[in-house]
DNA sequence: GCGTGATTACTCGGATACAAGATGTCCGAGTTTGAGCGG
DNA sequence: CCGCTCAAACTCGGACATCTTGTATCCGAGTAATCACGC
């Protein structure tokens, strides 16, 4: 049960590109140098955030990723949805009648994590970006 | 990032135990065949509710498992802190100043999650276990 | 009846096996930009 | 100066390699209750 590196690594590239001029476009390969990972890497993780249209790409020279939606309207649970999945952190898999207790009480937890982030927006931080990253 | 099954194994396991009666053992046969796993890994997700001091076991003829500490006490927190361990969900590894803002907005998120949960005591589910086990 | 030893039922812990997911790397293919060259 | 071609820079996507973690099994060892037996 931990969150996955390629998280952290779609967090902060979104932070920056939030922080970035948002229709300039910036290379995979300054966005990965700046994190310590490979470029291919890092490309297959902005893969899944293009797909949830946060972001878009452009091959060629000059090519890069760009924000697609507005800073102000993505969240951290956009983003984590994204690489993480959708799926709920806990699933209680055997049958003892249609609604297991424990479950309703891990599914409510969990809510409550995730309504935290679903207000938590990438805007919010990006006053303090220069100084944190 | 999921709850692991033996997190599962170890609510359910610990639910019984505290709608039991409390002064009873129980084996830990009869504990697995109820959820349908085997006896030797159940009894190791238990090892480490017994180190974390919430139940007790008792080796030999008419051994098994029973409550240490009172059910009113345990939380689903401390059960599943015991099982995928206290460190948090998310670690920003890579060094750009001492804090991270992007940590600290999981952290919190992490903290409403854990607020809930330890607050939420076995106890409260104990009214339903029969109907729901 | 009573102690003593053997048997039985049980848990404990380490070693091992297996599967799945996370984490990366490699490479060929496609795409856009821009430079160079010939007219 | 214009247009064409070609090279360079770049991303994309799939295939592969590796490592860690979760899940589970097996087995020998230890332990406590109980049964059987002999005194």
């Amino acid at each position: 049960m931990k969150f996955s590196k390629a998280t952290n690594y779609a967090l902060h590239t979104m932070l920056f590109l939030v922080a970035a001029a948002p229709d300039k476009r910036i290379g995979v390969q300054q966005l990965a140098e700046r994190q310590g990972v490979s470029p291919t890497y890092l490309s297959k993780i902005l893969t899944s955030l293009v797909k949830a249209g946060m972001i878009e790409s452009a091959s060629g020279a000059n090519g890069g990723y760009r924000l697609k939606r507005n800073g102000e309207d993505i969240s951290f649970l956009d983003i984590i949805h994204a690489i993480e999945g959708k799926t709920s952190l806990f699933e209680c898999d055997f049958n003892h009648g249609p609604e297991c207790r424990i479950q309703q009480v891990m599914l409510a937890a969990e809510e409550e994590m995730e309504t935290y982030l679903r207000k938590k927006k990438m805007s919010e931080l990006v006053r303090d970006v220069r100084i944190s990253m």
